[in-house]
DNA sequence: AAGAAACATTTTATGTTTAAAATATTATCG
DNA sequence: CGATAATATTTTAAACATAAAATGTTTCTT
């Protein structure tokens, strides 16, 4: 290799390695930033409804759908496995906030959904969420926002194209 | 109040649940983006170096100071409580991977450092870490990086500011 | 119809995370 | 000096998360 070819692969890898950095910066930030804002939500959920973030998001995906959803709808929905579904679930019709009923044609699958002490429970918190969400996020200039979302569907795109 | 105001405020209303929507799904696309990377470097550390999250992070910042921190200097950079840095860190100690040892002037501090054997197994680490990262976040154009920079930036001092 | 495979859920074992209590040390103030 | 407050860390209890095993149900195949 001679010197200027070795000159052009230096400075190809030198640019790598800084963009290499530069994505790491990123991460890092974003995941700073994200972390901040749960655990905001986080304490805010537990220090005025006394409930969890996985209790509250559980409810979240019933309440969107009413007509109910199996546990498989809810783990997947949730991305978290199933196992960890049926705990929270537990807790949650434990405390009257949903129930679980049998499929009528399917007994291996139950429907899940939000009684109407959680329907209340939960409009009251939705409505409390997404006023700290806005605090958190509200300052943001509609283009800011618009172009936040368009990077991170591509984010999302390149990372599910990875296939650990 | 009169059908002109009520009119005004209404729209008024209506644009700031408007917002407060925008905001609920930023944050809901923040949080999945995150999480999936998050669960993606995870995966690999423990596939391939056997390494869980969080240990990683202790060395990580770790190998910034070679002076070494104390516990409670690292619970504050990860910003997680001291009773996790504590029993992260006695893992890693169990492994050998890093070293505690008694501040001379204060009795009630240890201070923690990496053992050689910990620099050598951090920096090989490290390196597929940042590719990782890399194969993540590296498709953006160096301008949309910079964006998603200076917003999140934006968005860590208002979070701060919030103060619950 | 019988056996195998796929599905839906729960249970169990293990590990992580947090908040709060407990322990011990250092600093401050009257 | 001695009580009190502040600091640094560890321990404990509860919630959460996952993977893997167990259970019961449905579907497919031959």
């Amino acid at each position: 290799m001679d010197s200027i070819s070795a000159q052009a692969s230096l400075d190809h890898e030198s640019r790598l390695e800084q963009d290499d950095h530069h994505a790491v910066r990123l991460w890092l930030r974003l995941l700073t930033c994200t972390n901040l804002i749960e655990r905001h939500l986080r304490n805010r959920l537990r220090t005025q409804f006394d409930i969890t973030l996985p209790r509250f998001d559980l409810m979240a995906q019933l309440a969107r759908e009413p007509k109910g959803l199996t546990m498989g709808d809810l783990s997947q929905r949730m991305m978290v496995s199933g196992g960890n579904v049926s705990g929270i679930a537990s807790q949650l019709e434990a405390e009257g906030l949903i129930s679980r009923e049998p499929v009528p044609g399917n007994r291996r699958a139950f429907c899940v959904t939000l009684t109407r002490a959680g329907q209340q429970r939960f409009s009251e918190m939705a409505e409390a969420h997404e006023a700290w969400v806005a605090e958190c996020l509200g300052h943001l200039s509609g283009a800011d926002c618009e172009q936040m979302m368009s990077v991170l569907k591509q984010i999302k795109t390149d990372v599910a194209g990875i296939e650990s």
